[in-house]
DNA sequence: CAGTGGTCTAGACCACGCG
DNA sequence: GCGTGGTCTAGACCACTGG
């Protein structure tokens, strides 16, 4: 089992054995004996150094899993986990001097981490509003929106789902109704139709994935979300779309800037 | 079992007994069968209904449980977890007009959404500066800072640890170094001191808590935290006070302002 | 006290990966 | 084919909660 200094059991303990185990490994991985990338032992190891039923061994390791620190491969065996390139999301990343360069904010940001950004799984369609959304947009409970649907990737990994509505009554008709939004994104296309945009509310949530969350964006267990959403105004204080997106938290850091004003 | 629709195990199909039973009681769930504070069948009921064994059922449950849908209480029942009261943090919340009011943040805002705010463990030392704390305040690898740990409570339940890190060579001597800060809390105190606050920068992570953030947050399993890193800036640019908060990420939505600039 | 969930055993068969 | 983890069984004893 290499390096590893994994003690035996202690008897006389009354912290459950599984425990015990989970905390000897624990302690390996943060003491750096088991790097990210690392197999831990598998568990016909463990059951032979602990001498415990399997489901002990087991029980131990879902520990470490539910904790985010492994990762379980069927038939390889149990990884301790290692991060994705972090993306960091400042606050300035809407700032219209970014617009104007014509490279939509995800593209930009994820070449400047040195990974290969991609989108995939475009969808638009007009719908009703959800009544959240509706109310994010001010407009009646009968409304229309469009709604844009996509997927982040940082080199073929998926870390990010989003889904922004803009109210049928700006968006039909032009291109942001069609799968490409073109160059700068959505929010250069809403000032060029004269919605000049003022400022964002972002509010953001921490969370386990649901199911096809987890799907999407194949995360492993132990791994929570961020759950932001985000609204436009534009000048005049009109909200004139609604983003919400559910991130990988291991891919991303989110930055603030607070002024003390 | 009540009004329950729980169907039985469709042994054609491929997916695992465990989860169809799981899929089962988390459709309930989100039907709104089963609401928030109501109890979940039990072990016994659930293995009679299904004609499976025991494990199998602990498993579904556990499923629920990492998912943070349900918490389980040794000798009572599982039951459909209830949010406790969430706390908005604001982008203004460090605005100098409420530190002008001599409330700190913490209090005033719960107060504020009419719960009874607390504080405890507030430990102050000074001490070597942690490497990436003393990266963040531009200090060097033998500087010293001053420590203060403190616990918020809601209701007399914890939501938030924060520990802040502010140079010894600005606080050492002064009402920061003392365990209670006074009215307005540190910020006003270094603005006392002459260090008027320009703005603050956060960087926000969501991760499962390690095992020390979940005993002393009370976490249940299959609840992240919000981890929080707060650098202030005084006018000229000098970082004054780090401050790193460990939060239960369902006690919180995070609200940000941003410019379009 | 009866009922609940928490821990643990000692097996079984299966599905996946890799050589 | 062999070793890995994934699922499942059928028991056992314990600790906690509540009447």
């Amino acid at each position: 089992m290499g390096n590893l200094t994994l003690p035996l059991i202690d008897p006389a303990s009354d912290r459950a054995v599984f425990k015990q185990i989970s905390d000897h490994l624990r302690g390996e991985i943060e003491a750096g004996r088991l790097q990210p990338g690392d197999k831990v032992p598998s568990e016909s190891q463990l059951i032979e150094h602990y001498g415990v039923a399997r489901m002990t061994i087991r029980q131990a390791l879902r520990e470490l899993q539910s904790e985010g620190l492994t990762v379980a491969e069927h038939g390889r065996g149990v990884f301790v986990r290692s991060r994705p390139p972090v993306r960091r999301l400042g606050s300035d990343r809407f700032a219209r001097r970014h617009r104007d360069h014509g490279k939509a904010a995800f593209i930009a940001e994820t070449e400047g981490i040195g990974g290969k950004p991609s989108v995939d799984s475009i969808q638009v369609d007009e719908t009703q509003a959800p009544a959240d959304i509706g109310d994010r947009l001010s407009l009646g409970s009968d409304a229309r929106v469009i709604r844009r649907s996509r997927r982040y990737l940082i080199n073929g990994h998926p870390v990010e789902t989003a889904v922004s509505y803009i109210p049928a009554e700006i968006a039909r008709g032009t291109q942001i109704s069609t799968p490409d939004s073109g160059p700068g994104g959505i929010y250069a296309r809403l000032e060029e139709l004269g919605h000049r945009l003022d400022h964002f509310d972002e509010d953001i949530r921490a969370r386990m994935p649901t199911r096809d969350e987890a799907r999407a964006l194949k995360l492993p267990p132990g791994v929570p979300v961020f759950h932001l959403v985000r609204t436009a105004f534009a000048e005049g204080g009109r909200a004139v779309e609604v983003c919400d997106t559910v991130m990988s938290s291991d891919a991303y850091v989110l930055s603030y800037h607070l002024p003390a004003r």
